[in-house]
DNA sequence: GTAGAATTGTGAATAACATCACTAACATCA
DNA sequence: TGATGTTAGTGATGTTATTCACAATTCTAC
């Protein structure tokens, strides 16, 4: 069947919710108590988990623990994943010591780059490679996740050497769109910024002319 | 006119499209130009410009220089934000020094934190202040954008406090659902990992099974 | 063991979004 | 200048995603 890209996004986040409600010792949850956390309908948490299978105990809600597990499958964190961080500048080591990934079953294994001065060193214990030794490396350390963390005008290239090397998808942080053929995810932090500027001034406007028409 | 969610992160793909454009030197481009760099629909472009207004030359595109000028107005990169960053830890520091934002007008002016070690301190240039001197240098530098950079319990809190301080909008790359009354943008790292990493398991799954029913 | 309350799973209805297909406008060149 | 080619703008149409509404199931209390 055809899962909605949106219902995708969603079953992460559900699996954040459920991980906290298992830390705070909860058994059971409707479909109401992840809807209220996530500011989402109910429905649309019965419909997203019912492409999937029948989870639930109608009159008593989800088993916290069970659930946990058949999204970690679904969404593929029942094991653990390789990454390799293309890009030792700031943001790159940020994301090797960052504790939202260790905690969620990604491990940063190798950083690399083309600068000779940080190759060979290590950043939060994870050493950097020569960005030429990216397919020897990827396939002894069994990678399977590269991140692109380095500048709009590498990138492109950066992505056919992650996919040359064997790399199964990309977590990708440049401003960029890329061509290639295995899985991309963007992370674009300008746009972020952009949206979040469009949305202040639409905001301030609407707050200052209560008879829009806009 | 409401303007559909989407339409507006595209602007922000335009906008950074059609800066390319002009630094290369190209005078006019047409929707299909446009199209083909963000692997989108020609019809989809026009259609989110035409919400703002009519914008292009017909038989010719659209003037690059103008339309920029138009986008800028459109999502409020018209004029420089100041950005204070909550968190001096590895993320915050590193987009304190981010290129993406200080490039398309965003300024950090501030970074906050509460560890007395950080505080008073710079980094990349911009002095960590104290949390609690929020309210105080968010008026004094006049920041309208602030950035959540703080691990996932802290995040709320410092939401209020942001928002208290008259902030007008927030950028949160901790992984919770915000309630506050101001916009808020968020980046969700972890959730782009969980994304690749279902889109690999449900890749591979195709690739072997070719005879496929799911 | 039965009534009543809670909650799921899901077809149907609605809403949001993307694409098509056509018209109007402009440019170019013979 | 008129014929031809290009491209924007847009109502109509198609597609995807969300929400509703209700039957089916299970728990609880007495």
């Amino acid at each position: 069947m055809k899962i909605p890209r949106p219902t995708v996004k969603r079953l992460g986040l559900y699996y954040r919710c459920l991980s906290n409600y298992r830390e705070d010792g909860v058994d059971f949850v409707s479909s109401q108590d992840i809807a209220e956390k996530l500011n989402i309908k109910p429905s649309q948490v019965r419909k997203d988990l019912s492409y999937f299978g029948e989870f639930g105990k109608r009159g008593l809600g989800y088993d916290v623990k069970k659930l946990l597990n058949e999204i970690a499958h679904i969404i593929g964190v029942n094991k653990e994943w390789n990454v390799a961080i293309v890009g030792a500048g700031n943001l790159g080591s940020a994301l090797t010591s960052y504790p939202g990934l260790s905690k969620h079953k990604f491990r940063v294994v190798a950083l690399f780059d083309n600068n000779q001065q940080k190759i060979g060193k290590k950043v939060s214990g994870i050493t950097v490679y020569d960005i030429s030794d990216l397919e020897r490396t990827v396939n002894e350390l069994k990678i399977e996740i590269g991140v692109i963390a380095v500048p709009e005008f590498a990138a492109q290239h950066v992505a056919e050497l992650l996919e040359k090397s064997g790399i199964k998808g990309i977590v990708n942080f440049a401003p960029v769109r890329l061509r290639t053929n295995v899985p991309v995810e963007d992370v674009d932090i300008t746009l972020s910024f952009e949206t979040i500027a469009y949305n202040v001034v639409k905001k301030s406007s609407l707050d200052l002319l209560d008879t829009s028409n806009d």
